[in-house]
DNA sequence: TAGATTGTTAATCGATTAACAATC
DNA sequence: TAGATTGTTAATCGATTAACAATC
């Protein structure tokens, strides 16, 4: 028996990213669309392109191209954007607030559900249009509705506390915003945001370019 | 002449969190520590450990391991968290007041200087204690300010735009919370947030495990 | 000393990129 | 047809992991 080897990580980072232009291309009008013309737009080499497609099981026709509606039908089928899945996020703070609101993951096959929080001043009010309920009614709640997304925006202490919940729930992923590594078991699924992480990098890199240049002279003068 | 390696990405978004668990050691009062023990607390190969560390310009001694004070150190210098470099939020949206608020990025050698916009009616006030400015006037006031990091918190059609004042303002380091790619100059270092990318990730590897689950049939019954 | 841990070199692994025949 | 593009296999590249002598 064939094992089916799982699509790669950055492959599935990059399918939004093809969805979004093809979205553009398919209000224009345009039919078709080259892997080299999407690289070309996207700034990705086009024999990758063409293997992140090949993942979502579309063929294309040599000299023409991909067909555009096939190709957004495709990812979206792929990514599961069609049947949308519940999500429950807990922390009502400044982050859970905005990804509450500002983001409309509805599009992208999520719908967050409900928000959880330990504060009383929090518990029981309505945040950007959801209820914010008790923190400790997530693992019954999450079981009856079968919830299987939890996203955290807590303070990093309070993290695996959280995320002890969400198991006890039934939870199988957990998007976790937390500065914090959770101890979860090997079946559930976590993706650690770690905007920390992120900015370490980017200031590090900066701090390379700002040296060279005090180096060589070349202040900000452009 | 031999040019530097650059350090890898995955060692650099890890640093932050040893820095984090070595905290914790050092208020405990612990002095050394380990590879083998830090790699057991943040489930890391050892090897791993010691070469991300060796990379700050660490060396331990054989038997007891690292000088914890000497690791927390040389982590914050390799990283530049001593010498805080301004920043520009353009933005001033849900995530852009969650960004302003919520994190403590002072600690990580960034603090966000001014927020802007081009909504008059965000235009003018202050945004969790940060000026919000007229959009137009960011070019002027990075070069003025010597402004080098700008975080975008603006929707992905205005994205694009909003790079290029950046770029005119002089500004070397973008970090990219639109969903959509930027057309820079080669020397502009940028990070992109993605977070539907993530979403995407994570949606579909969900999509994986319950489609195994109705498979074998073992549903939510734990 | 014995044994854990470092520093370093080699092997493995996975993703990206290059090469090229097949095809429309 | 000529030539661009696909599909696929091979080469490259970089990061992770394994192996092992040096050392405290």
């Amino acid at each position: 028996m064939e094992t089916t080897r799982p699509v790669p990580e950055p492959t599935l980072r990059r399918l939004p990213l093809y969805h979004r232009l093809l979205k553009v291309v398919q209000g224009k009008g345009q039919e078709h669309i080259s892997c080299p013309s999407i690289g070309d737009q996207l700034k990705l080499d086009p024999t990758q392109v063409r293997k992140d497609l090949q993942a979502t099981g579309v063929t294309g026709r040599p000299k023409v191209g991909f067909v555009v509606d096939e190709l957004v039908e495709n990812i979206e089928q792929f990514l599961g954007w069609n049947n949308t899945k519940e999500a429950f996020l807990v922390g009502a703070g400044n982050l859970g607030a905005a990804l509450l609101g500002y983001m409309k993951f509805e599009q992208y096959g999520m719908s967050i559900a409900a928000a959880f929080d330990v504060d009383p001043a929090k518990v029981g009010r309505s945040l950007r249009g959801k209820q914010v309920m008790p923190l400790h009614k997530l693992p019954a709640m999450a079981r009856r509705l079968r919830v299987h997304i939890g996203i955290i925006t807590v303070p990093a202490a309070a993290a695996q506390q959280v995320a002890d919940l969400m198991v006890e729930g039934g939870i199988l992923a957990i998007w976790n915003f937390a500065p914090q590594r959770l101890r979860l078991p090997e079946h559930i699924i976590v993706h650690n945001e770690d905007l920390y992480g992120s900015l370490a990098s980017l200031s590090q890199r900066l701090e390379g370019v700002l040296q060279e240049q005090a180096r060589t002279g070349q202040g900000s003068a452009a």
